[in-house]
DNA sequence: CTGTATCCAAGGTGATACTG
DNA sequence: CAGTATCACCTTGGATACAG
């Protein structure tokens, strides 16, 4: 077992990223919201009338998102409370989306971030601009 | 072409993802803002005096980050123009980050999110147990 | 329509060692 | 002190096919 140097340290720093975790549960928190999709589906879900979206309409209003991610984050945004998922039982099923309380008070934020994203676009390209200009002078 | 492999709807969708993105560059930026260590650096930042700290300050302040991203964060940060990076030639080299100004207007934000995850953790907790709960009753 | 399961490519991420 | 470079990993995310 002499072999285990590298996978040895490798197992003992990812448990001790892990007890980092546990005990800064925030930083998981804010990692999880920090989420491209999430940010994206709180947002889309906080525009709607009703603060309500079906699946198919969320994947239509998302643009790039797919299945799998999509149902993965309604997933994980269920069991943190912030949607709730409600499923009819007609012949073709519905399910919608609804953002509850909590979820309204994140999509809030996130909105303006969008927001901010898209009104400081044009700023960021110019300094990405000037940066690149910059550094190709070396 | 009856190929139509794999390979080649793979590349297809790839420069169809491509096309997208530079038709919806809203969504890069949104991204990149969205990841984990631009929030906690530029939060950190943000709460500094002067809005200014070093690069090992930011690397004590902020838990968990490794010297790669810490470094390819600020690198990506200072190319968005949210940040300025001024070097000191001392013998011990000294170099500062800097929030600038439109890096504030975005801190503001990012900070509330921030806020946001650690005033509603235990809501959070709370719905996960009782999500996972649910869930092992299947 | 709304998922679930599997496979697979790609990139993010960290550890380590080295430079100025 | 402040990086840079390399390597190895392993999670993320998409495509695909299948199910209720």
């Amino acid at each position: 077992m002499a072999t285990s140097t590298a996978a040895a340290r490798r197992e003992e720093a990812r448990l001790a990223y892990d007890a980092f975790l546990e005990e800064c549960p925030t930083g998981q928190l804010l990692a999880r919201i920090s989420d491209k999709w999430v940010g994206l589906i709180v947002s889309a879900l906080g525009q709607a009338e009703d603060r309500s979206l079906r699946y198919s309409d969320l994947g239509r209003k998302i643009p790039g998102v797919s299945q799998k991610m999509l149902t993965q984050t309604l997933r994980s945004l269920e069991r943190d409370g912030l949607v709730t998922r409600t499923v009819t039982p007609t012949v073709p099923v519905r399910v919608d989306y609804r953002l509850t309380d909590l979820g309204s008070s994140l999509g809030g934020l996130l909105s303006s971030v969008k927001l901010w994203a898209e009104s400081h676009f044009d700023e960021v390209s110019a300094h990405r601009d000037t940066f690149d200009r910059a550094t190709a002078t070396s």
